[in-house]
DNA sequence: CAGAATCCAATTCGATACTG
DNA sequence: CAGTATCGAATTGGATTCTG
C-alpha cells in the first residue's frame, strides 16, 4: 500500500529526482487515466469505463500516486450512495504539454520504429521453441 | 531474453501503438544510456563507468532494446580482445528533444511536486511498523 | 573485453471476494 | 458507488559464474 520504500541512490543517475515523475510516465496506466481526465472531472467508475482494461485495483493505486504527486485532486462527496470526483490539477494540465509531445513524436516517428523492430527482429533469428 | 511478448490490446489505449516507446522512457535505465551517449560513441565498458549502478545483465538488455527500437548502433570490431562501440542513430537524436523537455519539466517543477508528496503523506497517516 | 547463462529476490499486476 | 484485502502469476532486476 503505498510503500514509502526509498529510492535508491542509483536512480539519481541522469535523470535527476525527476525518477518519481519518469516512472509516473512509464507506467502502465497513469497516461491512460491523465488522458481521460483531459476532457474535464470523472467519477471513479466512469475512469474505470473510458480506460479500457483497467482493475479497480489499479485504478485506485494509479489515482493515489496521481494525487499524491499533486497532478489529480480527489473529491469526494458524502451523499448515499457516495460519490468521488477525479480531475486534473493546474500541474496536471502543465504536464500534458511535454507528455503530448513525446507521445506526438512517437506517433510521428512510429514507421521508422517499427521497421526498425522488424529488421532486428529477423536478423535475431527467432528461436524454434521446440 | 528478449522475449517476443505480444503486447496484450489493452496497452492500446490513449497511448496507441507508442506503448513500447513509453514503456522505453520510463524503464529504469534507458534514458541514462541515451544521456551517456549523447556526446558520442562509448564502449560496453565506457558506459557501464558512466551509468553507475548498471548491472552488466541490465546494460546489455537496455542496449539491445534500444537498438531494436532504432535509438542505438552496434558496432563491432574483431579484433583481440573485442571492441563494441555504441552511438544514438539520428532518431535516437532526436528523440533526445521531446524527452530532455519532458525532464526538464519536472525539474522546473519538481518543488511543487514535493510539497505535494509531502503534504499528502502526512495527511496519509504513516502507519507504524511495529 | 563484452557478453551469455543461471538463479533468486523484489516488484507489479490481475482476479476475486468482501465492505461502508 | 467506490473502494479495501488477499492471493497468486508474471515481470523485472541484481548477483554470480562462465566463455569466445
Amino acid at each position: 500500500m503505498l510503500s514509502h520504500s526509498q529510492t535508491p541512490e542509483y536512480r539519481q543517475t541522469v535523470t535527476g529526482g525527476s525518477r518519481e515523475i519518469l516512472d509516473r510516465v512509464g507506467d502502465k496506466w497513469s497516461l491512460s487515466v491523465i488522458g481521460a481526465l483531459r476532457a474535464g472531472p470523472l467519477r471513479f467508475n466512469e475512469l474505470k469505463k473510458q480506460v479500457t482494461g483497467i482493475s479497480q485495483r489499479m485504478l485506485t493505486l494509479t489515482l493515489r500516486y496521481l494525487e499524491r504527486d499533486g497532478l489529480v485532486t480527489r473529491t469526494m462527496f458524502a451523499t448515499i450512495p457516495p460519490r468521488v470526483d477525479y480531475a486534473l490539477t493546474p500541474l496536471g494540465f502543465k504536464l500534458l504539454k511535454p507528455v503530448c509531445e513525446l507521445v506526438e513524436w512517437v506517433q510521428e516517428n512510429s514507421a521508422e520504429i517499427e521497421a526498425a523492430q522488424r529488421s532486428f527482429d529477423e536478423q535475431t533469428v527467432p528461436v524454434p521453441l521446440t
